[in-house]
DNA sequence: ATCTGTTTTAAACAAGTGTTTAATATTTGT
DNA sequence: ACAAATATTAAACACTTGTTTAAAACAGAT
């Protein structure tokens, strides 16, 4: 039982936080989840803060790794942002409440931003950046600058399942009608998108 | 001090609720935010779950009043959608932190949505949502399913806001010039929404 | 000035919080 | 088999939580 325990409690703790958030929940209830004795959360992981900072990580590289892999790629930047929003939707269909919790928590502890800057210097590194801006000087996409362009295909990936329980409550739909209206989104999502930054096409 | 007192803690709890959500504050938090005695916040509103479904009402009126008022107005839809646009972009801009803690509270505890379906109803009432279907029948507008319009026009213009933290960190720009983005991000929003909602234009 | 109802406060309540400690159980190496 | 190291537990620590109680301060009316 010996890394098996380590592990319960990982992954405890990663639905538990996901679920409540890292203020409104208790070490109790990770142990719990998992099976285990409160203190034994604290042998592995030292203190609840620790805990979660692990947890937010992993969730951060698991969030952004498939965006990379798509970036370092070397197809066409159209097919890019295509197969981007793709995954970002098949990834979300799964993890349907990482946005959320990721925005939240960076919006009410900003302290938890530093642990993820390494993750985040991936995305850079990958060099999709200046590709873009290259495309921009040959006059093949819209002018605009990167930090806007991030927004707008982030927006239309993270949003609509972010905003999953108002919809619902809005328009009076059920769960499964409503994953029918997202993977129906994603087409949506895709042609708005690159038909904005590709007017030429 | 009477009523004095009462709006005081309301302002208070406003503010403390959606700065750091309805779990992870205390009562005497509030209390202490409208330099008063935690006793009268339960005085006046009974119990923390009480005043926080009351502040939730609030937000929630606010939120979908102006939004509401352009529905209600006899514009052509295409300027509808455009004023509606550009309105969020401005309430948002004066209140930054209202979606993420409008989905997240949704989000955590579904119990809230009782509350505010009346203020829904509102959005229902306005009578928007057959007006564009109409136009649909016309061939005036993309067939399209009105849930997945909404969420197309909410994602542009909410998450924008909501991301304000992880795009700061991403490309590591200032709260100035990430204001500057949103600035010039509602004209992307504004034709990149329009322009896909209406091709024939 | 006294009575009446309202507003405000300090103090207490039980329950839950993160964390630590010291004792017990279990595995590991020899 | 025994000893050392590791894993796990129950119990306690001080502290914060939401809520209640009973007393005090205050108001307005008579």
């Amino acid at each position: 039982m010996n890394q098996n325990a380590e592990e319960k409690i990982k992954q405890a703790a990663l639905r538990v936080f996901i679920q409540k958030g890292s203020a409104n929940c208790s070490s109790r209830e990770i142990a719990r989840e998992a099976g285990m004795n409160v203190a034994l959360v604290n042998y592995y992981f030292r203190s609840k803060s620790k805990l979660f900072a692990l947890i937010f990580e992993t969730v951060m590289q698991d969030f952004l790794k498939s965006m990379v892999q798509v970036f370092s790629s070397d197809l066409p930047i159209r097919e890019k942002i295509k197969i981007l929003i793709e995954r970002e939707f098949e990834f979300l269909g799964q993890h349907p409440d990482i946005p959320n919790f990721v925005l939240n928590e960076l919006a009410r502890n900003p302290e938890a931003m530093q642990g993820i800057l390494p993750v985040l210097n991936m995305v850079n590194e990958s060099g999709v950046f200046d590709e873009a801006r290259k495309l921009q000087e040959r006059g093949d996409m819209r002018q605009m600058d990167i930090v806007q362009i991030t927004i707008l295909i982030m927006s239309n990936c993270q949003y609509p399942f972010m905003a999953q329980p108002l919809m619902k409550v809005i328009h009076g739909v059920s769960n499964e009608t409503y994953k029918e209206h997202l993977t129906a989104h994603k087409t949506h999502a895709v042609n708005m998108v690159l038909g904005y930054l590709f007017p030429n096409d």
